[in-house]
RNA sequence: GCGAAAGUGGCGGAAUUGGUAGACGCGCAAGAUUUAGGAUCUUGUGGCCGUUGGCCGUGGGGGUUCGAGUCCCCCCUUUCGCACCA
C-alpha cells in the first residue's frame, strides 16, 4: 500500500501504471482509515503527550451514544472541530484530540426502559456503533484516550470528585423544594426545567421536599460571573451565561410583622424581608406579599383567614409549575388578615399570599409597589388595592393619576415619599436603603437567579453517589480506596414513584459497615447527575493512561486549559457553567492550577432541513450512512461545512451535494490525470498569484472558522487552474492538496500520496506558505462612477495616482458620454478601488 | 412580554466593514464528450427596456453621504434564548 524507497518526489510514471486512475470514495477512505489506525497517526502515546513542543488541545463536546446513531448534527459539530485541529497540526501543532462517550444519565435510562434492554448491555453497543461510524466520518481521534462516563474506571474519579467538594463543604445534603418529574419520577435540577416542563419528556413539572444532594456553585457566583470578562467565548454564549447567572442589585428591606394593639398596630421581633431592586418606591408599598409558601405566612395568618389561605396553599401545591408561571394567567391570591409595618411610611399594610411570587427567588416575599411594577399593578387592581404614586416622570405631578404601572426608572423624581420628595430614582435608591440600613431595616443586597446544583438523582443510570450514612457518624465519605462504588447490575432498575432511587431496593448492595465506627451503616442510593460525569471529562482524556489518578499534574499542566473547544449552544448554560465550577473548586483545592476549563469557546449553528430543525417527528431527518457511501466522507465533510457559515448552520439541501463531489472529483481528476501525465512545469504566474491569495484567504479563515467561504476559495482556485479546459501542472495542484486536507483527509492522504510522497500528509507541518509578493494584484479594475453611478472600469497597476486615472477614465468612452456638458465639481479617489466624478 | 440575531436571485449563501451587489455552489438553459454511470468540459443565468446602452434592484418607509446590503430613526417578519426573577 505504502509506496516504496524514500524519494520524496516520485515521477508521475508509477501513476501511469496504477490501474486504479478513477476516484473510488469508498476505497480511498476505507484504506487511509486502516492505515491510521495502523500507523497510529492521530494517536500520541503518554510518551508524546509529556514532550509534546506545541501543544494543542482540541476539544469536541462528547457525544452521548443514542441507539439511533451518530446523526447529521454531531458530525456537523465534530467535522467543523476536526478541520480546526488538522489545520493545527498541519501548522506544526502537536494536535491532541480525544473522543468520548456520555453515556449515563436519564436520556440512556429511559431509551433502555422504553426497549426494555438493560443499559448495561445497550450502552455497549451503542458506543461500538458509534465508533465505528465515527472513524467513518474521518475525524482524527485518538482513539487511544478515550472516555466512556459509565466505565468503573472513568466514575471512580467522578466519585472522588464528589468527595473532594463533599470534604471542602462544597457539597451539602438537606431537604428542599425540587423540581419532580411525575413521568422521568426524578428530580430535575431548575436548569432542566425548561418552563415549567421537564426538558426530557415535556411533561409538567410538581413540587416536593426531598434530602438531596446541592453543590454550592453561588459561592463562585461572582467568579464565574467576573471572568466571563476575560475568556475567548463565543458572544452569545457569554450572555446566555450572564443571563442565567442573572445578578442584579437592590436592596433587602424588613417588614416588621405588626400586632394589633387596640386600634392601633406596632410592629414586632418578627419581619418578613423582602429583595427589591426598587427600594426608592418603598413608600408605595401598599402591601406585602408572600410566596403561599413561604414560612411566615403561618406567623401573619390570622384565625379568620386561616381557612382560606389553607385553601389557597393547597390549590398552588396542586398546580404545577407550568400553569403557575404563565405570566398571562390572571393573578390570584388572599389576604392573610395580618398586617406588616412598611419600614418607611411605619404605616402598617396588608399582607397577602399569591403564586405570582416565587419562594426560590429572592427572600420569596416582595414589598408590592402597584404603582411602579406592572405585575403588583396587575394584582392590586384586580383585588381593589390602594395603588400610589412615588415617583413623577417629566410632566407628571404627584398626584397624576396613573392608569399603569409607571416603571421608568431613570428619569423619575420622587414624590409623596417624605423628606425624598424631589430626589431622582438613583439617588433615592441608595439614600433610602442606607438611611434603613441605620434603623437595622435594610440593607444593599445583591440577588442572583442561580440557584445551587442540584445534584443527586433518584435513578438508576449514573455513579452511585460515594457516601456512607451511618446512625452516629452522619454522613461519611467513603474512603478513596475503597472507589469506585460500583453501580450494581439489577435487573429491576425502574424508577417509581416513591422518590427514592432504585438502588435503595437492593439491600445486599446498601447495607455495609461505616468506614469510621464499622457500626451498621447505608450507602448512599442516589446516583449523581449526569452534569457532573460531564464537567471534568476533558481533564481526563490526557491521563487516560494512567490508572491510579484522575489527571496527572504533569501531563494537565502540558495540556490544559483546553485551548479551543467547540459545541453547541444548548450546552451553553448548564454544561459549560458546571464544568467551570468544577475547574474552579478544584483549582482552590489545590489540583489545578488554572479556574477556567477552555481558553476559547465557539459554539456552532445548526442544520436544518426544510426550513425546520431535523427531527424523527417532522420526519426530515438525514442518516448520514448512504450518504457516506455513495458519496464518501470527504464529499459529505466538504458538504455540510459548505452549506452556511459554520457559527450559525445551514439549510441541507439534498441536492446541493453534487456540487462539493464534483469539485473532489475535479480535483482528482487534476492529480491523477485521465489520460496522459501530470505535467512537472512551472505554474503560470496568473495561477500562481490566485493560488497565493487563496493559500492567504484559508490562512485566514479556517482559524476564523469560516469554511463555507474558505471551501468558495478552493473551488474557485480550481476553476481559475482548469480554465477553459486547461491542465494545470503540479506545483499548481499540490499545494491546494494541502489546502484541502483538513477538510477532505482520506482524499488529500491518498492525492498526496500519488504525488509520490511518503507517509501521512499531516505528519510535518505541510499547510502552505504564502508568498505576499506572488499574491500581489498585478492590475486592479478601479470602478469609474459619475455621481456614484457605474459608468466604467479601467484596469491599471496598483497604486496608479489619481491624475493618471483620471486621464483614463475620461478615455473611457461611456464615461466621457457622461461627462458631457456638465461640469466636475469633486473627485473622489479611493486607491485601487474607485473613482467618482461628481458633477452638477 | 423582555433580550439577541437575522431578513440579499428560483434555492443555500458571498460582499475587503461606507466604495463595481449577487463570489462559490445548487437548480435551470444550450452545446461538447461520453453514451451503464450522482463522472467531465464549454457557454449563459437578478428583473425590465429601445440591448456596444440604459433604468430598477439587498423586508417596508424615511434620513445621513459624492457614494448605503453595510451607518441613523420608525415599522413589518422570522429564528433563537429567557420568561410573573420583584
Amino acid at each position: 500500500m505504502r509506496p516504496a524507497g524514500n524519494a520524496r518526489h516520485r515521477p508521475p510514471k508509477t501513476m501511469s501504471n496504477d490501474p486504479e486512475r478513477g476516484y473510488r470514495p469508498a476505497a480511498v477512505e476505507q484504506k487511509w482509515q486502516e492505515a491510521w489506525e495502523r500507523d497510529g497517526t492521530n494517536t500520541l502515546t503518554a510518551d508524546e503527550l509529556r514532550s509534546a513542543e506545541s501543544p494543542f488541545y482540541n476539544l469536541m463536546m462528547f457525544p452521548y451514544p443514542s441507539a439511533e446513531g451518530l446523526h447529521v448534527g454531531n458530525i456537523y459539530a465534530f467535522t467543523g472541530a476536526d478541520i480546526h485541529g488538522r489545520y493545527k497540526r498541519m501548522t506544526g501543532h502537536t494536535v491532541f484530540q480525544p473522543m468520548g462517550f456520555d453515556a449515563f444519565g436519564i436520556h440512556s435510562e429511559n431509551f433502555a426502559l422504553k426497549v426494555g434492554t438493560h443499559p448495561m448491555e445497550l450502552i455497549p453497543r451503542n458506543v461500538a456503533n458509534f465508533t465505528r461510524q465515527l472513524r467513518r466520518t474521518g475525524g482524527m481521534f485518538d482513539w487511544q484516550h478515550t472516555v466512556d462516563t459509565t466505565d468503573p474506571g472513568y466514575y471512580k474519579w467522578t466519585q472522588w470528585l464528589f468527595l473532594q467538594l463533599f470534604k471542602a463543604g462544597l457539597a451539602e445534603h438537606k431537604e428542599a423544594p425540587v423540581n419532580w418529574c411525575p413521568s422521568c419520577m426524578t428530580v430535575l435540577a431548575n436548569e432542566q426545567v425548561i418552563a415549567g416542563a421537564c426538558e426530557r419528556c415535556g411533561t409538567p413539572v410538581e413540587q416536593r421536599r426531598i434530602k438531596q444532594w446541592f453543590f454550592k456553585i453561588t459561592r463562585y457566583v461572582e467568579r464565574l460571573l467576573e471572568n466571563l470578562d476575560h475568556i475567548d467565548w463565543s458572544e452569545t454564549t457569554l450572555k446566555a451565561q450572564r443571563n442565567w447567572i442573572g445578578r442584579s442589585e437592590g436592596g433587602e428591606l424588613r417588614f416588621p410583622v405588626a400586632r394589633r394593639n387596640g386600634d392601633r398596630w406596632e410592629p414586632t421581633d418578627q419581619v418578613v424581608p423582602v429583595f427589591t431592586t426598587r427600594p426608592d418606591t418603598v413608600f408605595g408599598a401598599t402591601y406585602v406579599v408572600l410566596a403561599p409558601e413561604h414560612p411566615m405566612v403561618d406567623v401573619v395568618t390570622t384565625p379568620e383567614a386561616q381557612a382560606a389561605v389553607r385553601d389557597y396553599q393547597a390549590r398552588t401545591a396542586a398546580t404545577d409549575l407550568v400553569a403557575r408561571q404563565k405570566a398571562d394567567k390572571t393573578k390570584t391570591g388572599v389576604f392573610t388578615g395580618g398586617r406588616c409595618i412598611n419600614p418607611a411610611t411605619g404605616e402598617p399594610v396588608p399582607v397577602w399570599i399569591a403564586d405570582y411570587v416565587l419562594m426560590e427567588y429572592g427572600t420569596g416575599a416582595i414589598m408590592a409597589v402597584p404603582g411602579h411594577d406592572e405585575r403588583d399593578f396587575e394584582f392590586a387592581t384586580e383585588l381593589g388595592l390602594p395603588i400610589v404614586r412615588v415617583v413623577a416622570g417629566e410632566g407628571q405631578q404627584a398626584d397624576t393619576p396613573l392608569d399603569e404601572a409607571y416603571t421608568d426608572n431613570r428619569n423619575g423624581r420622587l414624590v409623596n415619599s417624605g423628606r425624598y420628595d424631589g430626589l431622582p430614582v438613583d439617588e433615592a435608591k441608595s439614600a433610602i436603603v442606607n438611611d434603613l440600613a441605620k434603623e437595622g431595616l435594610g440593607e444593599l443586597r445583591v440577588n442572583y437567579r442561580l440557584h445551587d446544583w442540584c445534584v443527586s438523582r433518584q435513578r438508576y443510570w449514573g455513579p452511585p453517589i460515594p457516601i456512607i450514612h451511618c446512625p452516629s457518624c452522619g454522613a461519611v465519605p467513603v474512603p478513596e480506596y475503597d472507589l469506585p462504588v460500583e453501580l450494581p447490575a439489577v435487573d429491576d432498575f425502574r424508577p417509581d414513584d416513591s422518590g427514592v432511587s432504585p438502588l435503595a431496593r437492593v439491600e445486599d448492595w446498601f447495607r455495609v459497615p461505616c468506614p469510621e465506627c464499622g457500626g451498621e451503616a447505608r450507602r448512599e442510593t442516589d446516583v449523581s447527575d449526569n452534569f457532573l460525569d460531564n464537567s471534568w471529562y476533558f481533564l481526563r482524556y490526557p491521563s487516560t493512561d494512567f490508572e491510579d489518578r484522575p489527571f496527572d499534574p504533569e501531563i494537565t499542566r502540558q495540556w490544559l486549559p483546553v485551548d479551543t473547544y467547540i459545541g453547541g449552544n444548548e450546552h451553553a448554560v448548564l454544561h459549560l457553567l458546571y464544568s467551570r465550577f468544577t475547574t474552579m473548586a478544584l483549582h482552590d483545592l489545590g489540583h489545578l492550577d488554572f479556574e477556567e476549563p477552555y481558553i476559547k469557546f465557539r459554539a456552532h449553528g445548526l442544520i436544518i432541513r426544510e426550513g425546520s430543525k431535523m427531527s424523527k417527528s417532522k420526519g426530515n431527518v438525514i442518516v448520514p450512512d448512504p450518504i457516506i457511501e455513495d458519496y464518501g466522507a470527504d464529499t459529505f465533510r466538504l458538504y455540510l461545512m459548505f452549506l452556511g457559515p459554520f457559527s450559525e448552520g445551514g439549510d441541507y439541501q439534498d441536492t446541493g451535494i453534487t456540487g462539493p463531489h464534483g469539485f473532489v472529483h475535479r480535483l482528482w481528476e487534476s492529480v491523477v490525470p485521465k489520460d496522459g501525465e501530470l505535467p512537472d512545469t512551472p505554474p503560470d504566474p496568473d495561477v500562481e498569484q490566485k493560488l497565493h491569495q487563496t493559500i492567504r484567504q484559508l490562512s485566514e479563515q479556517i482559524p476564523a472558522l469560516q469554511y463555507n467561504t474558505a471551501i468558495a476559495a478552493m473551488m474557485e482556485y480550481l476553476n481559475v487552474a482548469r480554465a477553459g479546459g486547461r491542465r494545470p501542472s503540479r506545483a499548481e495542484v499540490e499545494p491546494l492538496v494541502c489546502l484541502v486536507a483538513p477538510f477532505a483527509p482520506h482524499v488529500a492522504e491518498e492525492l498526496w500520496q500519488r504525488l509520490g510522497h511518503e507517509g501521512s500528509i499531516f505528519d510535518g507541518a505541510n499547510w502552505p506558505t504564502f508568498d505576499p509578493a506572488k499574491a500581489a494584484e498585478s492590475t486592479v479594475q478601479v470602478a469609474v462612477q459619475v455621481n456614484g453611478k457605474l459608468r466604467g472600469t479601467v484596469s491599471v497597476a496598483p497604486g496608479t495616482a489619481e491624475a493618471d486615472l483620471v486621464a483614463l477614465a475620461k478615455a473611457e468612452a461611456n464615461v466621457a458620454k457622461h461627462l458631457e456638458d456638465v461640469q466636475v465639481r469633486k473627485v473622489i479617489h479611493v486607491p485601487d478601488r474607485l473613482l467618482n466624478f461628481v458633477v452638477g
